[in-house]
DNA sequence: TAGGATCAGGGTAACGTTCCCACGACGAGG
DNA sequence: CCTCGTCGTGGGAACGTTACCCTGATCCTA
């Protein structure tokens, strides 16, 4: 409690005989000051150590260079690199990322929107599923508070987002299984509270449809994103008479999780099974064999809408729907179906 | 920029009818306010909708209520194990957390004093190897900014701290490789800046020692706790003529590059490779077999320094250095030698 | 019943910074 | 020579909240 007094601006200005207006002008690189008198005020302030104090300069500009991470319970691996790009776009700024990790954003709405009322923040960074909710970011909109959207699926054109074409993603991974023989595929579905879960779904539809391959209401079975749903959904489709001989998991934990499952119950893979991920996450390259999958740009996406997210808070004009480039990266969990 | 006003406490006291010292007193529920007066603020407050301003808060109070949490480029799943019990513990407090991953602790210390500095923290807490640097303690304590510290190896004695016993739980894995009547076994080790490598491969070496095996120089390999610093260290190791019966891995993400390894190598795990890993991360029951491994409760010793930070920050007097404890967990990925 | 202690509440000045405005000096243009 | 605009600088208020100190009223005890 003997915390030292840290120096002030008057100090300063009292130390290089100007007043604390002048020393406020350099700090903030503002024009009309000497040259001369700028190298004894930055002298001043390197002797006492100054720093500039974030909470009253946030009480006058009415700003507290804090920006919000909004998620919900995703995997590990994706809050990582969630993190990772909003960070490093955030790296040479003045503001700092502060994490909100909620328990459900459609169950809890208000008490999301209190808590983002109250923590004083410039803006938030919406991840899925949040960054699906309307009255999240109505709200969010009533209040003034602007934010950037990471990988929404519906209500486009309603601020700055960044996402990937899920559908036309998935369909490529089911064009692969098709185009390498595949007939009885089964699919692992993520969480429905995510949008992006029937997006994908649509997508391998489309692929089976066109290849005339029928996918059938008990090849489909739910997951949470999470690796145990992943094993209990794998587990099931393992147990149809006939089993599938290549499963769609719509993410990598998932499709890790299937990989469990098949040895388990005695299969190789790729040889009895083929595994298809989602995302291109640390896991895929994990697991063995490292998984076939689609590449999604998180982190880019991240620093994308970071990016985006910083230029409205410049005051310049507020981006639009940005899409990223996937790319299917096949590995060594799928092959062509061994007997038939 | 057409940013609402939001409401202040005048406006609230104007409405309440009541002056605004009076409204905090209400806000911050401290005595010496009748029950009517009260329950008319709190309507008043919720018809306004209002919210303390933080930044004055802080202004008056000197407190950001903004808590950094320090580390460097660890393994993913260790990040997020430590945000979970870092931001379970301030569930429901004021406090909130910002992650501040650093470059390179040793490298460029006053760069990340300046930091901190600038960053207006309430407090820090310290995961390795920051919690080991010195310097950035002694900046800390000279600063009068409170900290705390995790998995700490030097210095004890030095703030609050929460660790674990490294070498006891590394002879634990080693004395298991042991009992299963291994000789011959390689050592993947974790980055040498972190304090913890040293302290793991000295229990290694005591457990070997005390079964009189020699661990040769050749059968150590450097790793950096990642997944792709193990694969070259596990392939070095296979290599070698005669191979390792089993492999201690410093870590999890280490452990799994080691199987990967094997399997390249056309070995199984564990018939013919036993792996054993450290940390217990979600990694080791991803991959398969899933790993014997020694839980580490990182998540327990976050939720635990955050706890002591907490009540440093509240006046009471700083706790003292503390053990948690640590486990073998013996799953799939270990088992006798086959041939000899 | 007097005395001090406790209670409910208010007035005013901080906290450290930036914003609005004013002021003198100085060069340019009429 | 007299304006007029720009440049460098300073004075004072404002941002929203809490800390310090005050005033009456009420309550308990000797």
């Amino acid at each position: 409690m003997t915390r030292p007094k840290r120096a002030t601006i008057v100090d300063v200005a009292r130390m290089a005989e100007v007043s604390a207006k002048t020393v406020s002008r350099v700090v903030n690189n503002e024009p009309h000051v000497t040259e001369a008198v700028k190298t004894r005020v930055h002298e001043a302030m390197r002797a006492l150590r100054y720093h500039p104090n974030v909470a009253a300069q946030g009480l006058v500009r009415s700003r507290s260079y804090l920006i919000g991470l909004v998620y919900e319970k995703p995997s590990p691996s994706y809050v990582v690199e969630l993190q990772k790009g909003a960070l490093e776009r955030l790296h040479g700024e003045r503001f700092r990322l502060v994490v909100l990790p909620v328990e459900s954003v459609t169950e809890r709405e208000d008490e999301i929107i209190a808590l983002l009322r109250s923590a004083a923040l410039d803006a938030v960074l919406l991840a899925p599923p949040a960054s699906d909710n309307a009255a999240l970011m109505r709200e969010l909109r009533e209040g003034g508070m602007p934010f950037a959207r990471i990988s929404p699926t519906r209500l486009l054109g309603n601020g700055p987002s960044v996402a990937m074409d899920d559908v036309a993603a998935a369909q490529e991974a089911a064009d692969h299984l098709v185009a390498l023989g595949h007939t009885r595929i089964g699919v692992i579905k993520g969480d429905p509270s995510h949008a992006a879960s029937d997006a994908r779904l649509v997508g391998y539809m489309q692929a089976l449809a066109k290849a005339g391959i029928a996918l059938r209401p008990e090849m489909i079975e739910a997951g949470l994103f999470t690796f145990d749903s992943g094993l209990a959904a794998a587990r099931r489709l393992l147990a149809l008479d006939p089993p599938p001989t290549a499963i769609l998991a719509q993410n990598d934990d998932m499709a890790a999780a299937t990989i469990a499952a098949a040895r388990e119950a005695g299969l190789h893979v790729p040889e009895d099974l083929s595994v298809v991920g989602f995302d291109d996450s640390d896991i895929s390259r994990v697991v063995w064999p490292p998984l076939t999958t689609i590449r999604q740009p998180v982190e880019d996406m991240a620093y994308k809408a970071m990016d985006m997210l910083l230029h409205v808070l410049k005051g310049e004009p507020e981006g639009g729907d940005i899409h990223l480039a996937h790319e299917l990266l096949i590995r060594r969990s799928t092959a062509p179906p061994s007997a038939g």
